[in-house]
DNA sequence: AAATAAGTTTAGACTTATCTTAATTTGCAA
DNA sequence: TTGCAAATTAAGATAAGTCTAAACTTATTT
């Protein structure tokens, strides 16, 4: 049974390995607001536990088992935030702090039935994905902001155009990879775009650069 | 802040000050699974942190503090207990556990938004009384079991007569204070009781006998 | 190849929270 | 007033997590 520390590691080392690089001691004293002394304690910790590949000086990486116990950690907090905010009317940048605590409480029937409450949600209030009870991940739909249904929610994976011009202009409109956008409303004329970004600024964007911005549908 | 411990004592102590007399050391050891020199360390923090009136010897009582803390955890537990069996579908007597859990959770408005969600509820499945906000224990209403509605639960909290003939009876039957029955069917010839007790046992008792019993309906 | 910087690990100690055993003290009832 | 059960204290153990400082490794520069 891990502690709730060990699980935070091994979640904040899950959310670190972006591109399956090994994670540099550096990176999570950064991340868990402590040093790299006592991050090095832990690794020895946890890579006796086999729930990381440790090498000294090398960085780390999960096993299958701390992989498999990330993603439950995952998924715990993100049904947590989904009945936060469907549920008890929280708004989505409220939910992290408490959903911090209750993805620690240990029950799996616990964890199914809430799954099953919530109606087996593939993501969470900020778009991302839910991994199922074996620890998978839904693939997620992909469509360009440009498709987006009006009142349509949806959270930014990606760009298709990646030329300075185009990034700095989503730069200056606040847009980036992980925001969440709503669609307000899609003017017939030029098929141009007015948009809610992160439940704050509104603004509208034209048509071509709509369909240059990949997005996930939040349901 | 509290640690989890601390609200664990502060709880015990709230339910083993029954009659308002003072809880004896060996009583909290008793219920907290420890031995009476560790009770007697935390005594000495809680009382340093005016959490229980404490006199050396003498046992400990909380103090308007700590009994406001103490209802607070009951709230707490309670409420998610209502969640787990009316929303998640668990039976009564699987809940306890995950409740101890999740009554350590902390964030003020978390608890009255699932208060809320939940209707309100006065009491737990047990048919104990949840207390508001402000820690008050609502009125629990009082009805005979003779009176109750077929389909009707309750929780039995006393009873009018007290000879052994009778209390021997309802032994014999495993109805006691805290039980939780249910009246299945009522007989309309004499007005005898159909009853299922804590979930199990069947059984049917007389008119005479359930005019004795008097119990507090479970919504 | 040495020097250096950056990053990482080790050693050892500290904190906090809780528990244990053993000895001692207290209150109270016979 | 004595004897015993209950309660407390003392002293230390343990567990989890942390820190500082020194030592070490790796990668980069000269």
């Amino acid at each position: 049974m891990l502690t709730n520390t060990e699980e935070n590691y091994i979640k904040a080392i899950y959310h670190l390995s972006v591109d399956n690089k090994t994670v540099r001691t550096n990176a999570i004293s950064e991340v868990m607001n402590t040093t790299a002394a006592s991050v090095s304690d832990m690794l020895k910790k946890l890579s006796d536990k086999s729930y990381i590949h440790y090498e000294k000086y090398q960085g780390v990486s999960l096993t299958k088992k701390g992989k498999t116990e990330a993603l439950q950690v995952v998924r715990k907090h993100r049904l947590w935030e989904v009945f936060l905010v469907e549920k008890l009317r929280f708004n989505w940048d409220e939910v992290h702090e408490i959903a911090e605590q209750l993805e620690h409480i240990q029950s799996k029937l616990l964890i199914e039935r809430l799954d099953d409450f919530l109606g087996n949600p593939t993501s969470d209030p900020h778009g991302d994905p839910i991994p199922n009870a074996k620890g998978e991940m839904p693939v997620l739909r992909q469509v360009l902001l440009s498709e987006l249904d009006v009142n349509g929610k949806a959270k930014v994976i990606g760009m298709k155009e990646h030329s300075p011009a185009f990034l700095q202009y989503l730069d200056k409109l606040g847009i980036s990879i992980g925001s969440a956008v709503k669609v307000m409303d899609r003017v017939l004329f030029d098929a141009s775009v007015e948009l809610k970004v992160n439940d704050k600024k509104t603004m509208v964007v034209s048509h071509e650069v709509a369909k240059n911005i990949l997005v996930s549908p939040i349901d």
